[in-house]
RNA sequence: CGCGGGGUGGAGCAGUCCGGUAGCUCGUCGGGCUCAUAACCCGAAGGUCGUAGGUUCAAAUCCUACCCCCGCAACCA
């Protein structure tokens, strides 16, 4: 049977722009996605806008239009941004599409109709001025953040979810499960959650105070809460494909650490209430700093994944995201890392590696692909090292760990060019009589880059083309993971021009070599 | 006793779950090579792995205590 896997990002709020964050998030996914696709895995990546409630009606206030119009033009912003950085997702939800709609409504009205949804009344302080609800975390001594006045307490009739019955359940479910959410740390979290009593959740806003929502499908007075309504994207979307039955229970989600708690507490307990089984993870990860210090817009130091791509190309970014952080922990983001990774890992490693191996290739052989043989230790080497690392990637990717996967092409990657070092073609390339092994050397080296461009294909999808259109391999033999070492170019191929994957990125920090108080002197030249 | 994350050569980090030569990138120094994007390769210097105990033949890794740093209001992954 084909592995399926069925991978989600968040559905992002509708009211800003994407960010860092939500680029990270999204990369992660796609890279997941394809992976799993490229290993034969039945594999299904979905997407999207979270388009409701009070946040997002006060944005489009905010900026005089309505509610609507506000959200397809952010919902647009999101789409372009996740096409321009390569992201290949099967369905773009927005929680304001019709079925969406529907289908809350239907799960709504089936669990009210098994009594796991009551009226009651909800306390909380109320600001007239604002003309909305505050949670005490929100309040600044007491006092309304805007208005600065003291909010009043009032008592609201609203719905309410029996999420408590359902706490004994989750917790059993996730001691007994370990990588039901995972990195351990965020399992831990979830855990310590469940040992407090999780109460109710209030489902309700009165129309009164909120009208843009998914109305109740028992109470025309009310609209949902955007949680409830947004969580059931994750089932709807497939539900819109026709694929629920087949996909939804190898469910893996993708989150950053700040929603933990409405989808590790609040979700899988209205699973169990409607009636669905239970995802099969929930991968939370951490935040990107930015120079040290937290992202915000009040700091000015958000990272604008748009602007990254103009500058360093889309490939890149998505490299240092995924090489630079363990998924999980918080990771920093700064320019000047982002550059050292570009010159050390992209250009000086994987660049270089192709453009002298397809210049040799052209000096010696007009490009035209030699025999294997005859071969030595050094080549069954290489081979061996590519084997390794490539087992070692699957391992890590599939443990989520981009990094160490990463990490691990790259290995077999310095293992080319130590190879060529090693063989020294191009010193053997002075003796007619050695030409046989200059071109069973090549050819190894052709192998590696070939190697190298499926593998890191996953993450690296442009570059992956393009090496794969430089090597001159046709689609299907290039998607072919299988394809046995020595086996990919038939006698006669003829490889492509050298190309510059990835032109090193020359900064005055990285003349200077400027890393703490050792700089100065004015960018010294080693004398030779 | 709120919760969580972290303290590893000059800088930034991995390794910690599943104990057993302390690894990567950058930087520094010396050498090699000349196919290549001044790239590539080899070597060297530099580390009490926060502190103190404990378990063990063996601890960065497990246990205990302590010290220090950072997040946990909002925009937001």
């Amino acid at each position: 049977m084909t592995e399926r896997i069925y991978i989600t990002t968040p559905l992002y709020y509708a009211n800003a722009e994407p960010h860092l964050g939500s680029t990270y998030t999204t990369v992660v996914c796609d890279a997941f996605a394809r992976f799993h696709r490229q290993r034969g895995a039945e594999t299904f990546l979905l997407t999207g806008t979270d388009e409701h409630g009070e946040k997002i009606a006060q944005a489009a206030a905010a900026a005089g239009r309505t509610p609507k119009d506000f959200v397809d033009e952010v919902s647009g912003r999101f789409r372009a941004v996740w096409d321009s950085v390569g992201i290949r997702y099967d369905h773009f939800m927005r929680t304001s599409d019709p079925h969406h709609v529907r289908f809350v409504q239907e799960v709504l009205a089936r669990i009210h109709a098994s009594g796991d949804i009551y009226f009651g009344s909800y306390s909380g302080l109320y600001c007239v001025g604002c003309e909305r609800l505050y949670t005490e975390k929100e309040l600044v001594d007491g006092l309304c953040p805007q208005h600065l006045t003291k909010p009043v307490e009032i008592e609201e009739p609203n719905y309410f979810f029996r999420m408590e019955k359902y706490q004994d359940a989750l917790r059993a479910h996730i001691e007994a499960n370990p990588g039901f959410i995972r990195p351990e740390g965020y399992r831990s979290e979830a855990l310590a959650m469940l040992r407090e009593p999780i109460g109710d959740l209030c489902i309700s806003r009165p129309k009164a105070r909120l009208e843009w929502g998914i109305e109740m499908p028992f109470d025309a007075g009310y609209v949902t809460y955007v949680w409830f309504d947004a969580l059931l994207n994750y089932v709807s979307g497939l539900e819109a494909h026709g694929l629920r039955e087949r996909l939804w229970p190898y469910a893996s989600h993708f989150v950053a650490k700040d929603i933990l708690k409405p989808h590790a507490i609040f979700w899988p307990t209205m699973l169990l209430a409607a009636g669905f089984p239970l995802y099969r993870h929930l991968n939370v990860h951490g935040y990107w700093t930015s120079g040290g210090q937290k992202m915000s817009k009040s700091l000015g130091n958000v990272v604008e994944p748009l602007a990254l791509r103009d500058r360093y190309g889309m490939d890149a970014v998505r490299y240092f995201l995924l090489r630079e952080a363990p998924f999980g922990s918080d990771a920093d983001f700064t320019e000047a890392a982002l550059v050292t990774r570009i010159n050390a890992d992209l250009a000086n490693g994987l660049g270089n590696l192709a453009s002298r191996t397809l210049a040799m290739m052209q000096r010696y052989f007009a490009g035209e692909v030699q025999a294997l043989e005859p071969r030595a230790d050094a080549d069954r080497e290489l081979e061996r090292a590519y084997a390794r690392e490539r087992r070692e990637l699957d391992q890590h990717v599939r443990a989520l760990g981009f990094h160490r996967g990463l990490e691990a092409i790259w290995r077999a990657l310095d293992a080319a060019n130590k190879y060529i070092v090693a063989t020294a073609p191009f010193t053997l390339a002075k003796d007619p009589a050695q030409k046989p092994r200059v071109g069973a050397v090549l050819h190894n080296c052709l192998e590696a880059l070939r190697v190298t461009a499926q593998l890191v294909a996953p993450f690296l999808p442009d570059t992956a083309e393009r090496l794969r259109v430089a090597l001159a391999l046709d689609e299907p033999r290039f998607a072919d993971l299988q394809l046995a070492w020595g086996t990919a170019f038939s006698p006669g191929h003829r490889v492509g021009e050298p190309v510059a994957l990835f032109p090193r990125i020359e900064t005055e920090d990285a003349k200077t070599g400027a890393v703490g108080g050792a700089a100065k002197g004015g960018g010294k030249k080693r004398p030779s």
